[in-house]
DNA sequence: CCAGCGACCGACCGATCGGTCAGTGAATGC
DNA sequence: GCATTCACTGACCGATCGGTCGGTCGCTGG
């Protein structure tokens, strides 16, 4: 078809093409980095899972540290962009919570990969003294919580007590551990993730207390 | 001295030495695993740092992935043995969860390098489908925690309506954030251990919520 | 039509990997 | 005193690592 003008078809084809190459040696590796660990991934396996040749990856990415870099840069970005949808609501303190709670449990759970890429980088960060764009996820992340959490406080609706950076440590762990730990307690009583969501911010918000403090045991939202 | 019987004191020192050798090859792999990750490591790495050959991690080790094994056991056994000691108290919940909180954090902060290996072994074990022994560290954790939440439910000290699971994954997650932010986010205002523990528990007892549910806005246990 | 460019590849490089092996030297049992 | 045992080593193995190089091929501007 197009006999007269491959070119421009073809044109078009080969640019997103080879943005394609570029884009998918990102991915892929997005996905073996993560999986496996920046060192347990060979530029052999992301190429083989790629489809492309080994030189092809250098042809794209100077050096395998500079394809890391780029992958941890490219998540970091995408994990931005599901931040700013968060702190620009004004509903109640409960269902922002859970709102939030919902969300970030749902994306760490559809890019598993990325977590665990950046759990990773975080540890392998842990034992050195470098400071890469990469780790300002954790950064930003508390800080775009404990910054809402402290204007929920100024509002009144949440206790004049309570810290915002513990709490805001308390949501971002509960859900990694969530995550992290769904396999392997898989056979337990795990709540699905809609679930736990739920209670976890009623928790939070309520306390596990006896409840001496003001009323009795009687739980009135129990569906 | 004891020039007439050096082969006593020699005897003993070598059989010491031995097993000194075995140990130390399971410390020096559990920092270096730790740090940088199984495929990080290499065996060369370890002989080194162990200050013997590498041909003499083989003669204790059948193979690189078994001396691993053997360093997640030891892992693995050892921080069982704090959790042992945990259950067995019968003191108020506030007091019961806060001596938890401190213990179970400082435990993870004073052996860095054992919780990166178990974690890093974790995310391992996400893109996999095996379940080695190691692993059973959460699910030890897990379990304890739930049974242990579970009984002060049973006696009236936490409110019927948590969930000790949920509850569980909240204090362990909580502690983990903690211990990998702690560097990122050090120039943030994150508490010290003792008072993260204190702060925490405190939270996740009377919950954060402004204090609509029941009483008024008085918090009654403020120190 | 053709010179140049860039995406792409196969083959190759030195280094390092996990693992083996023949041997050494000191202690032990008989 | 002699054979055995065993912790331990240096040298070596094939495989694989990250990275390079020379070259092919298809497109494009002049």
């Amino acid at each position: 078809m197009d006999r007269d003008f491959p070119h421009d078809d073809t044109t078009a084809d080969t640019a997103e093409r080879i943005l394609a190459v570029a884009e998918r040696i990102l991915a892929v590796a997005e996905r073996l980095f993560g999986q496996r660990g920046y060192s347990g991934v060979s530029i052999r396996d992301i190429a083989r899972a790629a489809g492309i040749s080994k030189a092809n990856v250098f042809h794209h990415y100077a050096s395998k540290q500079a394809l890391y870099e780029a992958v941890l840069e490219r998540s970091a970005s995408r994990f931005h962009a599901l931040l700013e949808s968060l702190a620009d609501h004004q509903r109640e303190a409960a269902e922002l919570l859970e709102d939030f709670s919902r969300r970030h449990l749902r994306n760490m759970l559809e890019r598993q990969d990325a977590l665990s890429l950046y759990v990773r980088h975080l540890l392998d960060a842990a034992s050195e003294d470098q400071g890469t764009a990469a780790e300002a996820i954790l950064e930003r992340t508390y800080d775009v919580l404990v910054e809402r959490f402290a204007a929920l406080q100024r509002q009144g609706k949440l206790a004049g007590h309570a810290d915002p950076g513990v709490l805001a440590l308390t949501l971002v762990g509960s859900h990694l551990v969530y995550v992290l730990g769904r396999k392997v307690l898989q056979q337990r009583a795990v709540p699905a993730a809609e679930r736990f969501s739920k209670t976890l911010i009623r928790q939070l918000l309520d306390g596990v207390a006896a409840g001496p403090r003001a009323g009795g045991q009687d739980q009135s939202d129990r569906q």
